[in-house]
DNA sequence: TTCGCTGCAAACGGTTTGCACCGCG
DNA sequence: CGCGGTGCAAACCGTTTGCAGCGAA
């Protein structure tokens, strides 16, 4: 199933009574366009030109956060970054590299699998969830595999 | 498996080159004391009387951080929040309900197992992971259940 | 026409930093 | 003793707020 687009977004507001606007369009777009979590600095950078002021860009990250359109997620253990939930992006979870820093997303049904099967044994009925790996990545074991041998 | 204590936690400071103070022991013992997570004006608010200041309380969760004895979790979708780590806790995952807002840990290794098997796939070593169920518990389906047949 | 949204700039307060003193190892 | 750790207070800067003008519905 593919992710909803700006038309879907656009409806949503609608039916939200929320006004749609070219900033809440343009926060939209670049949430969009990219598949990492997004500070409120790498939004400002990404939106430059548009004249979109920082404190309304808090006010629309709020807005959107409520509407359950992104959601916060903690990176580089102190900056918060924001992400597309579903429909408007594909669930993922995320692997965190405590060496380089780097998030990798994970699409993996297995672990849907596994967290169906527990959660029906414990009698809960999920929603959604959202998951944290931290660890070290292929390209950072390779690393100290070749500094300190 | 008990969960390590003061004892082992002086021996781990030791071990990793980390002066033990009355300060981070303090603090040590404020979070095991607390089966919750706890952000920097909660351990504040823990510690009065001890003279304990704010930014060495900065300092010493940066700190615990970097031995990853603790890790930060996103509170209320904005507020950083400390937990203790494994040795030092045991590990868990969280199932928060929509309804009762109630949080319940799950403790079920065969999630541990099935993202075991993923991360192998993946190549990536894990050293811990986070997750949050959002869902409904068996105590409010069963209220539902009886309130509106 | 209305009222939600925005830009601007000042205010705020959580977090960081510099420095001298303390005390663990 | 040496140097890491701490208290103190000022500085910093990300975030919030008040307000007037704008524009989506």
């Amino acid at each position: 199933m593919p992710t909803a687009g700006e038309k879907e977004f656009v409806q949503f507001l609608r039916d939200h009574g929320v006004r749609v606007t070219p900033n809440r369009l343009t926060v939209f777009r670049v949430m969009q366009s990219s598949n990492e979590p997004l500070t409120i600095p790498d939004l400002a950078s990404r939106v430059e030109g548009s004249g979109l002021n920082t404190a309304t860009l808090y006010r629309i990250m709020e807005t959107l956060t409520e509407l359950q359109v992104v959601h916060p997620v903690l990176q580089d253990h102190q900056n918060v970054a924001y992400e597309l939930l579903e429909p408007f992006a594909r669930h993922h979870d995320h692997l965190v590299c405590r060496q380089c820093g780097r998030t990798v997303n994970i699409y993996d049904c297995r672990l849907e699998e596994a967290l169906k099967t527990i959660s029906d044994d414990k009698g809960f009925h999920i929603d959604f969830h959202q998951m944290e790996v931290h660890g070290l990545c292929p390209d950072c074991q390779k690393a100290n595999a070749t500094q300190s041998p």
